[in-house]
RNA sequence: GCCGGUAUCGUCUAGAGGCCUAGGACGCCGCCCUCUCACGGCGGUAACCCGGGUUCGAAUCCCGGUACCGGUACCA
């Protein structure tokens, strides 16, 4: 039988770097195992779901290139894919429950409840639900209605009993149901509990593999009790280690960026995202670290997933990020950073493709993410607005507008022009100027590029061609006004 | 509080009783390359949470403690 996965994020925000790791996690296991990976939306909190998050959602995961099989705005053989428009199987599940007294209504407001809670807790008590409608008569129930409750669906417990939960990551754990409660099942609008609404979808939706970040371990109890009470088979769990800000804590907003869209604003590559992401909790067995994500799911075995927690590191991310942007074709880089440099005005598109591809090659291992790429090629589109300060300060003296003047003259002159000639020509000048190469070759980026970083000199030199080297350098070499 | 989980360099991790004098990567430092920066190469910095066991031998197994994370909601 072939495995079938899903990720069952509720919309209600953008798409996380920690949503989007178990996202992935789950893709990957899909892929390696030749089974299916499938998107639910579980939007039964109305009061936090929006229809622009679960977009927000979608287009994430797009522009990661986590495709889902199936699903949410895809469809598929088991949908619909959001819980609110899969209602009646809630009913039809509960109505099962109920009829077999596995649960009853319960019709304490989640005011009182909370109050008792809280009086518990005081007493030291255990703050779990007390059962007090567990065995109400039909007389009751109706008086209680009449008094305009609507009641909640609670699962009726078992009696107590040690109970493990067999997981592919953690192994065997044993939980005491005792130190459960009748849990509400299905809340008093209508809706099912998260605990309830996973089960029913899960097995409707035939999953084989419940694959999930570790805080729904605890959870897991619950809903094996659920599978009992309605008669199914287990899935095989999985739980993941979860993200951590450097603080140790949950990512937040606080962290820097950890929206999936604040990457994609950043410059960052989405490949580059993946593939970092896929080295938080697991490694590949031969070590290597940068890998295309095809690679990774050849490599991906969820044995080899860790169970601890991993911290978000954004330099590594930036490294990794860099990595990746050399494996593009010029091409390519330009089309990904096509709104950078547009947003800087550069006329890129209207460059000699092959010209545009040396200018971007010279450039590429001094740039870590897209964003920086329109800062970096600038001057190849026209001189610089001014000329670093420090630069000038550190490499214009008396005579360098004479010397820059001179190369002009020299590279004027070369029957062929090119990178080597033109560096031939600098030290044959250098030399007989009695002066160091660098002594010219530095004042002559400054001149041409604004700056005293970047790509040899000669490389510059070349591209930008020796019509716009010498103007420049002329226009450097005028007495100062 | 109770329950569960986790614990190797600052961070991501390798490690499943002897191969560990604990390996790799990011970061940081130094050197080399060199027209600068970056890339690259080389070298360095830095860790088995603590305490008890088990064993000839423990980062690896067991127990206790501690820390952190999660659950304990009509949130998911």
């Amino acid at each position: 039988m072939s495995t079938r996965v899903r990720w069952a994020p509720s919309p209600t925000g953008t798409l996380h770097v920690g949503g989007a790791h178990t996202a992935l996690f789950n893709l990957l296991f899909a892929r390696s195992t030749g089974g299916k990976f499938v998107l639910r939306f579980e939007d039964t909190d109305r009061a936090r779901s929006t229809e622009a998050s679960a977009r927000a959602i979608c287009d994430g995961l797009r522009w990661l290139g986590l495709q889902w099989d199936e699903g949410v705005e895809v469809g598929g053989p088991y949908g619909p894919y959001r819980q609110t428009e899969r209602l009646p199987h809630y009913q039809a599940a509960a109505g099962r429950l109920q009829a077999s007294g596995a649960a009853y209504e319960c019709f304490c407001t989640p005011e009182e409840l909370e109050t008792r809670r809280e009086q518990a807790r005081q007493e030291g008590r255990p703050p779990k639900y007390d059962g007090r409608c567990r065995d109400l008569s039909d007389a009751q129930r109706s008086t209680l209605r009449a008094q305009g409750r609507t009641p909640a669906l609670r699962l009726r417990l078992p009696p107590p009993e040690p109970l493990v939960v067999h997981d592919l990551i953690y192994g065997d754990v044993e939980f005491d149901t005792a130190e459960l409660d009748d849990f509400v099942i299905v809340k008093s609008d209508g809706l099912p509990a998260y605990n309830f609404g996973v089960v029913v979808d899960d097995v409707h939706m035939a999953m084989t593999h419940i694959i999930r970040g570790d805080e729904h371990l605890s959870n897991t109890p619950k809903q094996i009790l659920l599978y009992r009470a309605l008669g199914y088979d287990l899935p095989i769990f999985a739980h993941v280690p979860m993200i951590l800000g450097p603080d140790r804590h949950k990512l937040s907003k606080r962290h820097g960026a950890t929206s999936v869209d604040e990457f994609r604003d950043r410059g960052f590559l989405p490949e580059a995202l993946v593939n970092y992401l896929a080295l938080l909790g697991w490694s590949a067995p031969d070590g290597r670290e940068i890998l295309s994500f095809n690679e990774i799911v050849q490599a991906f075995r969820l044995e080899r997933v860790s169970k601890s927690a991993a911290v978000y590191d954004e330099d590594k991310m930036t490294w990794m990020n860099a990595q990746h942007l050399r494996l593009l074709a010029p091409a390519d880089l330009c089309a990904r950073a096509a709104t950078w440099l547009d947003a800087a005005d550069l006329p890129w598109r209207q460059a000699d493709p092959a010209w545009l591809g040396a200018v971007v090659e010279a450039v590429r291992e001094r740039v870590r993410t897209l964003a920086d790429l329109p800062d970096a090629i600038h001057y190849f589109f026209q001189p610089p607005a001014a000329l670093d300060p420090d630069g000038v300060r550190r490499h214009m003296r008396d005579g360098t507008p004479a010397l820059l003047a001179m190369a002009a003259d020299r590279l004027e002159s070369l029957t062929a022009f090119s990178a080597e000639a033109a560096e031939v020509a600098y030290r044959a000048l250098a030399e007989e100027r009695g002066v160091k190469p660098a002594d010219i070759i530095h004042p002559t980026r400054l001149v041409l590029t604004g700056r005293t970083v970047g790509p040899s000199l000669f490389l510059v030199v070349q591209l930008l061609g020796r019509d716009e080297t010498c103007r420049r350098l002329r226009a450097a070499s005028l007495p100062a006004a």
